[in-house]
RNA sequence: GACCCCUUCGUCUAGAGGCCUAGGACACCGCCCUUUCACGGCGGCAACACGGGUUCGAAUCCCGUAGGGGUCGCCA
């Protein structure tokens, strides 16, 4: 069988990182089948659907490197196909008209909830003659619902589920201004589209029954179904925006790498046995739904860092210094190039790009004395300030300006001086850098260059030196 | 409230009746490596929600309880 999956957002908002992970599992599964997987936008709602949201939808799909096959489905556009099939639904007395209006729904609801019973729509005009209906009075068309009896889903995650038809109530496939639900635009476009596994998030489970009675009642052959559970939140409640319900836009402004929120994603709610770290080419072999559990997730900002300094570790220098680049940029040629040098240190300390950044100014920003950071500004007092200005003498008497060298040269300054090697190159650190924290020392100076270093080292000794001495 | 679903370390999870003295990862805590910080290495802490069954044997199967979640729109 040849798969075909999508990923239906409605157009109302960014790209959520709930909605980048059904995207995800349905780009997963179609290229694990070598089947197809498109990208539908269900904008059947014009009230609450707007461009932007599409392009920041397709941005964050994009970034993610979900690409679609195909052009754009766009619910919308089918709404007369979908009205058609109401319509004909009609017709063959499998649905029919309603007349009751928003208000007299509002009370039977509050009826039943009172009662105890379903809170869904009675029946009402299910078997009332229409004639019996006021004359020019709006309806809407409603699906005639088994009443009795049970519908069972096999869902690929959820195993069986059944529930009794009386559940279900009979549900609007068409509004009164003559436009399709939800319900209808769905089934229809799944259908045509020919949707073989709908996999979505598991809020939708119980839209699935009624769903499936459309494809019945319809004449279609209902997909496979396959609900995920939802990410919560660290306190295991819903994700809000205080979580980590941003757009993916926002995970790529706190500098994460599109690979490690994928691999993260993966992880969450699915395993592939001790597997932590897989490739995009690994989880297309390996995605299946028997990997998937039941049970809601949390999302872990410390497990999302952690894969992503991992995949920071292993980023390609040039794109890191790029990312740099668009992050704290713009940087003229010489400090990219500085930057280029320097990366596999820099690249070695940072969790997020973001870090990088910070990390990596060191290569465009001489610091500034007094020094800010406390225990950087302690190593420039008293004998470390003495131990930098003899560093100061042999370096500049040093010719070979390779990290190595260099190293050496300040092992020997140390044994000379019988000290120990970092009470030299704390003080190179903060005079150099102005922080007690970086990479090499030695590496820095490499990258720096003589002159570069020198000058940074005098300033360090005449302003820091300047400064009085505190207890 | 009704219906449906879920429940293994703090978190993500492995586990499909004996392989479990419950494994891995993140986080946390030690130690090692070390010029700092990271990385890496080694070690530690830490869980089968509870109660009944079934079985020679249950984290794994069944029932109940508790807790959590989802859904109940002329939204999607």
């Amino acid at each position: 069988m040849n798969v075909v999956t999508r990923f239906a957002p409605s157009p109302t908002g960014f790209l959520h990182i709930g909605g980048a992970r059904t995207a995800l599992f349905n780009w997963l599964y179609a290229r694990h089948h070598g089947g197809t997987y498109r990208l539908r936008v269900e904008d059947t709602d014009k009230a609450r659907s707007t461009e932007a949201a599409i392009e920041a939808i397709q941005d964050g799909l994009q970034w993610l490197g979900l690409d679609g096959d195909g052009d754009i489905v766009f619910q919308s556009r089918n709404a007369a196909r979908h009205a058609e099939l109401a319509l004909g639904l009609l017709e063959e007395g499998k649905a029919y008209r309603c007349y009751c209006t928003p208000e007299e729904l509002t009370q039977m609801r509050e009826k039943a909830k009172a009662e105890g019973r379903p809170i869904g729509y009675d029946g009402t005009w299910r078997d009332r003659d229409p004639s019996e209906a006021p004359a020019g009075a709006p309806f809407v068309i409603r699906l005639k619902m088994p009443q009795t009896g049970e519908t069972e889903i096999t869902d690929l995650v959820q195993g069986s589920v059944t529930i009794a038809n009386s559940q279900l109530d009979d549900m609007i496939l068409l509004r009164s201004d003559g436009t399709p639900t939800y319900m209808l635009s769905v089934v229809v476009d799944d259908h045509d589209m020919g949707v073989t596994h709908v996999i979505r998030g598991d809020d939708h489970l119980t839209n699935a029954f009624r769903q499936y009675q459309l494809f019945l009642a319809a004449g279609f052959p209902s997909p496979q179904f396959a609900h995920i559970p939802l990410i919560h939140g660290p306190d295991g409640a819903k994700l809000s925006k205080r979580h980590g319900a941003l757009g993916v836009d926002a995970y790529r402004d706190m500098g994460y790498l599109p690979e490690a929120l994928c691999n993260y994603l993966l992880r969450l709610g699915w395993a592939h046995g001790d597997e932590e770290i897989i490739s995009i080419a690994q989880a297309i072999e390996w995605f299946d739904f028997g990997g998937v559990g039941k049970s809601a997730s949390r999302f872990d900002f410390a497990k999302l860092e952690n894969l992503n300094g991992h995949y920071m570790r292993g980023a390609d220098d040039s794109r890191l210094t790029a990312l740099v680049d668009a992050t704290a940029g713009p940087l003229d040629s010489d400090a990219l190039n500085r930057v280029t040098r320097g990366m596999p240190g820099l690249k070695e300390r940072a969790k997020t790009v973001n870090d990088l950044a910070a990390s990596a100014a060191i290569y465009w920003q001489r610091p500034e004395f007094p020094l800010e950071i406390p225990k950087a500004a302690k190593l420039l007092k008293g004998d470390g300030l003495k131990l930098l200005a003899d560093a100061r003498d042999s370096l500049s008497k040093h010719t070979d300006w390779r990290a190595n060298a260099l190293e050496t040269a300040m092992r020997e300054l140390s044994e000379t001086l019988e000290v120990g090697l970092g009470k030299i190159a704390q003080p190179l650190r903060a005079g150099l850098t102005g922080s007690n924290i970086s990479p090499s020392v030695f590496e820095i100076m490499a990258v720096l260059g003589e002159e570069e270093v020198l000058l940074r080292l005098d300033k360090a000794i005449a302003e820091a030196g300047s400064e009085t001495p505190e207890t």
